[in-house]
DNA sequence: TCTGGGGTCCTAGGACCC
DNA sequence: TCTGGGGTCCTAGGACCC
């Protein structure tokens, strides 16, 4: 089975603020910058996309669209009471991402498997789900494949169910364009569109030796066999960490090293904060530059021992940014560690794994982090569109706007009906920056 | 007011080793 | 007294996913 959340991080934002329902939101990047990263069934007929600048959004939708800033911790919240759900139907649940996930149902005990017995398990979970989320929906999909249940949960969105029954794989497969298959992206698209495959099923005709000398090795053996909805991949419940790592683009491109290496810093502290608090380690620090014009590269070094240390991370980086050059100036800056390994050093310091020549215990004890100062917020980067507030008289509410040293509010929550406007100044001491609302009945 | 941020996997060349 | 071959590690880039 497949569950694809349905504009999830929208989905929310529709929940937790009841003037919102019925209409067109966006979440993403709010400054110069950003991109959508959902928008809603309204907001999509305006032709909102995901990935698309969050300014052409701007222009294509009508004035009163909600621009919102992302809330992760409120979808993170929700998430997990899916996520918990699919634990409830089988043990061997595969999150693939916020709000995603494959459940293996060969896995759990004592289910039907029959069309039907998946049907009404689907519908239920359905049911279930829309129940505990206060109205969040999903789309399922549930095949004899991954490839097949995540084809199906494509076909009825939103809110769809489609369980395609054994033996009829092809008849669904072949007919739909071969950008539904994973995998399948523009660059593979448009080489494929370029000898006639349009469909899975053109897909099909073609021999290995043709699509292994089209695409390469992995990637035409991958596409043959999908081709055949032959795809016995697992569910596997825990991919561990591959690697670390954290990326800005700034308001405005950036040439000065002192504030650039800064930058670095703060980027280090976050991926070293990370790294310990997942008890890992990593060997290799890449630094990635996108310049003024958006080329892109990267520069790496692998340290001798595996490390978690944001000074260390942040002095190998900044050494990169040197050989990487700003000239132009730079738009964005990433750190990031790869090669983890499972212990932190600390650890292995502790349990005598790793000779540091007698050193460790001191500097094991003592980790001050990277830049000690923490810069106060200026007033635009204070307040930020979506954002949960409260206000000592007027109750709480989010952030609709700000600007000329005010912020708008709409005081209303999951469980009110909309509510009223009011501009406050942006320094008003009674108004503070508060955690997501409960969305859940009391019981 | 063009083009986010978090990832994964694959390929390819050079260094190095046996 | 040009030239091997296979494996692993490191680096860089590209495609792709949500």
């Amino acid at each position: 089975m497949h569950l694809d959340l349905d504009a999830f991080f929208a989905a929310v934002e529709q929940r937790d603020k009841p003037s919102l329902r019925g209409r067109p939101v966006v979440v993403g990047g709010v400054g110069g910058r950003g991109v959508v990263a959902t928008a809603s069934y309204e907001a999509r007929a305006y032709g909102a996309r995901s990935a698309m600048s969050t300014a052409e959004a701007r222009r294509r939708c009508p004035s009163g669209t909600a621009f919102l800033g992302g809330r992760f911790a409120a979808y993170r919240r929700t998430s997990d009471v899916v996520m918990s759900l699919l634990r409830e139907v089988s043990p061997l649940v595969e999150p693939v991402s916020i709000d995603e996930a494959y459940v293996d149902l060969a896995a759990a005990d004592g289910l039907d498997l029959s069309v039907d017995g998946v049907t009404a398990l689907g519908n239920e979970l359905k049911a279930r789900i829309a129940a505990a989320t206060g109205g969040v929906t999903g789309s399922i999909g549930i095949g004899t494949s991954k490839l097949m249940a995540k084809i199906g949960s494509d076909l009825q969105k939103p809110d769809g169910l489609v369980v395609v029954a054994p033996g009829r794989e092809l008849e669904v497969l072949h007919p739909l364009p071969v950008t539904r298959l994973g995998g399948v992206g523009p660059a593979t698209a448009e080489r494929l569109h370029q000898v006639g495959v349009k469909t899975v099923g053109d897909l099909a005709v073609r021999s290995l030796t043709d699509l292994v000398a089209l695409v390469g090795k992995a990637h035409g053996a991958g596409l043959y066999a999908l081709a055949r909805a032959d795809d016995d991949r697992a569910v596997v419940s825990d991919r561990g960490v591959k690697s670390v790592s954290h990326e800005e683009t700034f308001e405005r491109d950036l040439t000065d090293v002192a504030v650039l290496g800064r930058e670095i810093d703060s980027m280090a502290t976050r991926v070293g904060e990370r790294l310990r608090k997942g008890a890992i380690s990593g060997r290799t620090v890449t630094l990635k530059v996108r310049r003024y014009d958006f080329t892109t590269l990267t520069r790496s070094q692998t340290l001798p021992q595996p490390t978690d240390d944001a000074r260390l991370i942040a002095t190998t980086a900044r050494r990169l940014l040197i050989e990487a050059g700003t000239a132009g100036g730079l738009r964005l800056l990433g750190v990031g560690v790869s090669g983890l390994s499972v212990y932190a050093q600390g650890d292995l310091f502790a349990e005598g794994l790793l000779d540091d020549g007698g050193e460790a215990e001191a500097a094991a004890e003592t980790e001050p982090e990277v830049p000690a100062e923490v810069p106060e917020l200026p007033v635009e980067k204070r307040w930020w569109p979506g954002q949960d507030v409260r206000h000592d008289e007027l109750g709480s509410g989010w952030v609709w706007g700000r600007g000329l040293g005010r912020v708008t509010v709409r005081f209303e929550g999951p469980r009110t009906t909309p509510g009223p406007v009011r501009t406050l100044s942006a320094d008003d001491p009674a108004l503070q920056p508060a955690d997501p609302p409960e969305w859940r009945t009391s019981e």
